[in-house]
DNA sequence: TAGGCCATCTGGTCCT
DNA sequence: AGGACCAGATGGCCTA
């Protein structure tokens, strides 16, 4: 059991371990973009159905559909029709005026939905325990949830050991065991652990055994094949 | 330069 | 009808 504690340890921090090393090596990518890059500048104002400001990092594209009712960006929004053909028979029933200024909303709704997951991927990145630096590019989303999942896994099974070894000690002293014999079964899933399936195995077999997705994050693995 | 990652736009679908 | 959610497309930035 200690032997799949340290597995499972050794998966865990293997995983955290060459994700920050790949990142130390490119750390100019997080200090250059920074972790919200984008963020302020281009949120829409509250209760905004407003356009927003064009994003440093997609400003042509963000100009282009999203931004002030400019000139060229209405011609931009033009073309974009143009490019996709006609549009669904909802899009003939509605002036275009009226169209444009509901895609406005539309596509503010979507930002502010996709910040709020972002917000959420940054809370879960706060409580992994990786290495928090400035000069460490933080974790990428697949990333990011993997490496929540294996750490989940990974405290259930240590759970379980602290619950196994309660048990001992209190049989040790002629205690009825208070503990339920059951396996810890986290979320209901079986309790298949999948740090020690693929201890002994080469990286892409192994990183594909321990985060259930072979080719997310083996390329940061440093066992490279 | 290719590949990875990301933000954004967009149309479709489902739900309230 | 309007909002939430989703997936595909597109284009930008960065690194190896």
């Amino acid at each position: 059991m200690a032997e799949l504690q340290s597995l499972s340890e050794d998966a865990y921090l293997a995983l955290s371990h060459s994700y920050v090393a790949a990142a130390a090596a490119g750390l100019a990518y997080g200090a250059a973009r920074g972790p919200d890059v984008g963020r302020d500048c281009c949120a829409p104002g509250p209760g905004g159905d407003g356009p927003a400001a064009p994003a440093p990092r997609a400003a042509p594209a963000a100009a282009e559909s999203s931004g002030e009712q400019s000139g060229d960006e209405d011609d931009a929004f033009e073309r974009r029709r143009r490019r996709r053909g006609p549009g669904p028979a909802g899009d003939a029933r509605r002036r275009p005026r009226e169209q444009r200024s509901l895609r406005l909303s539309i596509n503010a709704r979507e930002r502010r939905r996709m910040h709020d997951l972002n917000d959420a991927l940054d809370g879960l990145r706060a409580v992994i325990p990786y290495a928090h630096s400035p000069s460490v590019r933080k974790l990428s989303k697949i990333a990011t949830l993997l490496l929540a999942k294996n750490y989940i896994l990974m405290q259930a099974q240590a759970l379980d050991e602290m619950r196994r070894l309660v048990a001992y000690l209190n049989q040790g002293q002629g205690l009825a065991a208070p503990v339920t014999t059951a396996p810890l079964t986290p979320f209901g899933q079986a309790a298949v652990y999948p740090f020690s399936a693929g201890a002994s195995l080469p990286c892409p077999d192994k990183c594909a055994a321990f985060s259930g997705a072979p080719s997310a994050l083996c390329k940061h693995c440093t066992e490279k094949p």
